[in-house]
DNA sequence: GTATAAAATAACGTATACATTAAGTTATAC
DNA sequence: GTATAACTTAATGTATACGTTATTTTATAC
């Protein structure tokens, strides 16, 4: 048995590793809000020193995922209605400007084709009643639009801003009317990003996220979620 | 003498010293675009280990000022063109949505005074010909504005953004023309602001914002500056 | 029995030690 | 003389050690 202590350090660092490793655990509520755990935890838990963890944990905390209290190491954050309120404005600002700049570069057909498939996808699962299908279909859709705005750090920032909202968004996603309005306001979208009206797109997409954004408040307060 | 080697840590941490201290040195220029550092230099110039030096470098490397290259330290980033474009889109996106927000709340003319104050700051300074005076006034009104909107994410994002774009703007200051439109241009929008006109706010801003920006991008051309 | 003070314990921030790896230099062979 | 290989050097990533501080527990006094 081979038992020397840094047996697979090629390329990948530890603290990339462990801030991934963490991260995935959170946006899958495996630690749910609230959780506390200790940096020696986790590093014996992942197989690493502190050092590491201790640097990603550094790095969660600015992304608001966590906050380390003094001295009972990392707690999860729970995202309250005033957060969600506030991811979602600021979604809602970035990626309806990737909205503008994709119309401005006037795209084709072909260019927006994958838009298209993304909401076809959508109203397939609606129809087979699934979910969690739709909920990929629906990121992917938004994704896509995003990368294809060309904007890099657009794109970072939409992704960063996203895994803050993940936990609540797959919380309400079965608690919520059904998404019946989405499919229609996507195509609504892909057409005028066609036209290049980067007006009538941003317009839209303001509609599209504020209704979305207004749905998931009011479930919030109808579920006395003061945090989750 | 008191030789010991840990005297002031009191409950200002290490790391968040090292990372102010290396923020303002590139911020300031007195690390220009390309310096290179190695972490045990920088941590024998700030008078601490590699520990947190390190960590400081690792959170600067997210917030884009610097790169971490794999054997020779940290360099400090230059910010081209391309990279100017795309931070002024995501500044605009998200100014634009903070003169909306807060236009959504009808401010009174009391709590607009100070964005008043401060276009009057700007011109004041125009008039002495104090170019840096005018700069500090023009960030001023936009940081009020930004706070003003009630969003502390939103204001977290401006501010990060705004650390990669200070050089930029800071070298251009001298070399663009004389920004005699600027106050006309705030006093509008706290005109709009004050009627809670929301779209009309954020025409404004995406105005002033696209004016500011095209004007700094051609000085960019015109110097050919690839990098700075 | 309760409250306060002191001591012990535990966790993080930081320093230091170590190992891996990449770059540069030198030596040898063709 | 040039090219390739091996060795030396140096810098980071990670582990470990240490010191400080906050919390908890225990002991003592009223």
């Amino acid at each position: 048995m081979i038992s020397n202590n840094q047996m697979v350090p090629n390329s990948v660092p530890l603290a990339e590793i462990a801030f991934q490793q963490i991260r995935r655990r959170i946006l899958d509520n495996v630690w749910p809000p609230g959780h506390q755990s200790l940096e020696q935890e986790i590093a014996l838990e992942l197989g690493m020193s502190r050092t590491p963890v201790h640097e990603a944990l550094m790095r969660l905390a600015s992304e608001g995922l966590v906050e380390v209290a003094p001295r009972r190491g990392m707690r999860v954050l729970p995202v309250s209605p005033k957060d969600m309120k506030e991811i979602y404005e600021v979604l809602t600002a970035l990626e309806s400007m990737a909205a503008v700049l994709l119309a401005m570069r006037k795209p084709s057909s072909a260019e927006l084709a994958p838009l298209v498939a993304a909401t076809h996808d959508m109203e397939k699962a609606l129809e087979a009643d699934d979910l969690d299908a739709w909920a990929r279909a629906d990121e992917s859709f938004h994704e896509k639009l995003v990368m294809m705005a060309g904007n890099s750090l657009l794109m970072d920032g939409v992704m960063s801003y996203w895994d803050r909202a993940h936990r609540a968004r797959m919380f309400t996603l079965r608690l919520r009317p059904k998404p019946i309005h989405s499919t229609q306001e996507h195509m609504a979208l892909v057409e005028r990003l066609q036209q290049g009206d980067a007006d009538g797109a941003s317009a839209l997409y303001h509609q599209h996220r504020g209704r979305a954004s207004r749905e998931l408040l009011a479930i919030f307060e109808k579920f006395r979620l003061q945090q989750m």
